[in-house]
DNA sequence: AACAATCTCGACACCCTGTCGAAACGCGAT
DNA sequence: ATCGCGTTTCGACAGGGTGTCGAGATTGTT
C-alpha cells in the first residue's frame, strides 16, 4: 500500500511536489472541476481523464499536479476536516445554560458542515469502501466530534443533569454514528430517509432522551 | 442504465440464463470464491478473473454463469435479504410482555443477521455508492426493519407504555440507522467504535431512552 | 542570451471489462 | 454408435482506464 501523503502528512502537500509557480491556478481548476463533476454523477465514474480536460489540461499533464484521482478528493476532505474542527469549536461551552439550545447548535453545526460539502462528503462515503486514507482521515473527522461529545456529556453528569449509564464515550460513538448515517441517507436520498427539514430536530431530540432521559434536560 | 435482474425480478434467475445441467457446481463455486476472496480485501479490489480462477473456470467463462462482478454480489445479497426479513418476523410480538428483554431480541436479530454475513454486508456497503441496485435492495432490507420498528413503537405508544413523541417513522428510521452505522464500524473497525461484545447493550440502551425515555420501560 | 526550474504532452506498457465465434462436451433419440 | 442439439468453455479481440517516461515548450532569473 503506497500512501498518497507526504512523508510528513502535512496537509499543504499533499498535492503537487514543493515548489509553485503560475500552475497554481491549474490546481485549483482541477479542484473546482472535481468538486463540480462529483455533483453530477458518482466519484467512481469520474476519470483522470475528465478531471484533466475540465481543468483544461492532458491526462499526463494532471499527474505533475496529483499522483492519483483520490488525492483530489483527500485534498478537498482536508478542507472539510479543518472546517469541521472549526464547527466543533466551542459549541460544547455554557452547556448547563440551555441544553436543548446548546446540543442543538451542535447538531445544527455538524449538520451545516456536513450540507456545506455535501458532494465531497457523500463522496468520501463511497470512496471510503476502497480507500484507507479517506477511511482514517474521515475517522480522524468523527474522532473529534465524538470526543467533544463524550466530554460535554461527562460535565453534565458531573453537574447531575444527566443521569449516569452507558460510559459516555459509547453514548458519544452511537450518536455521532447515527447523525452520519441519518444525514448521509437525507442527503443521497438512500433508502428510508428523513425529510431534510426535520433532520435536525429528529436528531436532536433522539440525543436529549439517550442523554438526559428527558426532552426537556433542566438548565442551571 | 442497464440492470442485472432478470426482467421479472425473481431473484433465482439472478444469475444466470434459464435451463440447467451439470454447471450448477461451477456457480455455487464462484459465489463461494467471492465469499472468501471479500474476506481478504475490498470488493473493487476483487477482479472477475479472480473469481473466475478461484472456480476453476476462464475468464470469459465466468461470464456464462453471471452477467457482472456486482451481479454476484447482488446474489450473495439475496440470500441475506431473505434472511433478514425472516429474522425480522416475530420479533415484535408480545413487546408489551418484557419490553428491554423484546427490544433487546430485535436488535440481537438484527446484529447477528448482519454478522452471520459480516463480509457480504461490508461489501454492500462499500458497493453501494456506485452500484445503484445494491443501494436498492439494501434500502429494501432497511426499509423492512424500520417499518416493523415503527408499528412496534405505535403500540407501545397505544397502550400507553412509551410517550408521545417525534413521529414513529422518523425514530424508526434514526435508530435503525444507528445501528447499521454502529455496526458498520465495529465490524470493520473503521474509526470510532463500540467494542463489540457491547454494541448490543449500547445501542439497546439508546433506543429504550428514546422510546421510552427510560431504560426500564413498564411491561403490563 | 543562456540557464534552470517549471510545466506539458505524445507514446507506451499494463490491467481490466465485456463480447464474439469456434470448438468441445453431454446426452437423449434414432 | 453416432447423430444432433442444447450446454459449456475459452482464445482472441476491441475498448477504456491507469500510471510512467522522456522529449520538448514555457517562464523567471541572471
Amino acid at each position: 500500500m503506497t500512501t498518497v501523503r507526504a512523508a510528513a502528512g502535512n496537509a499543504t502537500t499533499r498535492g503537487r511536489r514543493a515548489g509553485r509557480r503560475s500552475g497554481d491556478q491549474r490546481e485549483l481548476a482541477i479542484l473546482a472541476t472535481a468538486e463540480r463533476l462529483m455533483t453530477e454523477r458518482p466519484f467512481a465514474e469520474i476519470s483522470i481523464d475528465d478531471l484533466a480536460r475540465g481543468a483544461g489540461i492532458s491526462r499526463p499533464a494532471f499527474y505533475f499536479y496529483f499522483p492519483s484521482k483520490d488525492a483530489v478528493l483527500l485534498t478537498l476532505l482536508d478542507r472539510v476536516t479543518a472546517e469541521a474542527d472549526a464547527a466543533a469549536g466551542d459549541a460544547f461551552d455554557r452547556m448547563a445554560d440551555d441544553p436543548r439550545s446548546r446540543w442543538g447548535d451542535l447538531i445544527g453545526r455538524f449538520h451545516d458542515t456536513f450540507r456545506a460539502h455535501k458532494a465531497v462528503v457523500l463522496a468520501c462515503a463511497q470512496a471510503r469502501g476502497a480507500n484507507a486514507e479517506v477511511r482514517e482521515l474521515w475517522s480522524a473527522v468523527l474522532e473529534h466530534w465524538v470526543r467533544c461529545t463524550q466530554a460535554a456529556i461527562e460535565a453534565e453528569r458531573r453537574r447531575g443533569a444527566a443521569p449516569d449509564g452507558l460510559p459516555a464515550r459509547d453514548l458519544a460513538i452511537a450518536l455521532n454514528s447515527m447523525n452520519e448515517r441519518v444525514m448521509y441517507a437525507t442527503f443521497a436520498s438512500d433508502g428510508p430517509a428523513v425529510a431534510a427539514p426535520d433532520v435536525v430536530d429528529v436528531l436532536l431530540d433522539v440525543w436529549l432522551a439517550a442523554i438526559y432521559r428527558s426532552t426537556t434536560p433542566p438548565s442551571v
